[in-house]
DNA sequence: CCTTGGCATTTGTGATCACATTGCAAAGAT
DNA sequence: ATCTTTGCAATGTGATCACAAATGCCAAGG
């Protein structure tokens, strides 16, 4: 991946895709070596799991502060977002069920009315990005909606422990099965 | 605060200076409006209360994670900034106050072996660093340390709840001032 | 005196250029 | 045959240029 060729795919000159890969390393979805070249990060066992506990720290939060705003018509979209998953599973198109899964959280995230933290996620999730793609290749993905279920059910029953309880779950189960 | 400007103060084209400036607003420190102009972010008690509630949660985390690597030498130091806090203090130096703070907080997260966390949690500092400005200029600059014995004594102690705790007080007591 | 319209200056963005450094590869020596 | 060295191509960085848009100012009219 060279500057002026990323400049070329996208038709731009140098410096638009100089400030999108800065941007990006930055964020930490990108690691430049020494001399400025760009490479994806290396995932070793503690970075994923120092990534999920921060998930596992900030998501609940988010999901709590949504919950006293979770009114039916936003439940239903989950549970259409969740319907849009299984039907990526059952395609085996892993792109599009890491993108659906990561809308679900994020539709429900908004509601959170908290946008500091949930810039904090988003970033998180970039990070994960490769580590995600590896792990739902290998992943038996009819299990990964039984926990999205749980979210659903205790934000219609306005249950603040079983929520938060969930989404823990929801955002470690996944992650762990990549540290062995 | 314009690029040509910046770019002259530090005897550098626009070209570095834009990056610097983009990789800011990327990070939160400034916000840019529409038409690119830069500007200090604002800074609503809600937007406050979040980032503080973020502090709130990952320092005592890296806390407890540095706790079980805490040894003598590590605790000697923390007491040593806490001293040339105490200094900051008398001298009415609010942005080396703030400085030596941060530093204290840093110097502990530094051994929670966790890079990602701590990343982070500057982002959040980051955010902060107007708002901390305001906070200590018109705070009793005496009362703060007493967090910081708190949680060298926990350290010491060897006292996890106790360390939490103390971090969360250290956290959240001088932003609550801030929003009235 | 206030408001409004237009104009000039300024500013950000994108492109192109020049240069130093790095990486690769080919050729020669052991 | 393999290792080393040397040279070239390619890449990132910083600077400068061209352009479009926005801001501020000044004047003219109400």
């Amino acid at each position: 991946m060279t500057l002026r060729g990323i400049g070329k795919t996208f038709g731009v000159s140098m410096t638009p895709a100089r400030e999108a890969v800065r941007r990006l390393v930055a964020d930490g979805g990108l690691s430049l070596s020494s001399s400025g070249r760009v490479s994806t990060p290396e995932l070793s066992n503690e970075r994923i799991e120092e990534l999920a506990s921060i998930r596992a720290l900030i998501e609940p939060e988010l999901a709590s502060r949504a919950l006293p705003r979770a009114h039916l018509a936003l439940i239903d979209r989950l549970q259409a977002i969740n319907g849009a998953i299984a039907e990526c599973a059952a395609k085996h198109d892993d792109v599009g069920y890491i993108r659906t899964n990561l809308e679900f959280h994020r539709t429900l995230y908004l509601r959170a009315q908290a946008p500091a933290m949930l810039a904090l996620t988003e970033t998180v999730w970039l990070q994960l990005g490769p580590t995600m793609r590896a792990l739902y290749a290998k992943l038996n993905r009819t299990e990964l909606p039984h926990n999205h279920r749980l979210i659903v059910a205790a934000l219609r029953a306005g249950d603040e422990p079983g929520l938060r309880l969930a989404l823990r779950s929801d955002v470690t189960q996944g992650l762990r099965l990549l540290a062995v």
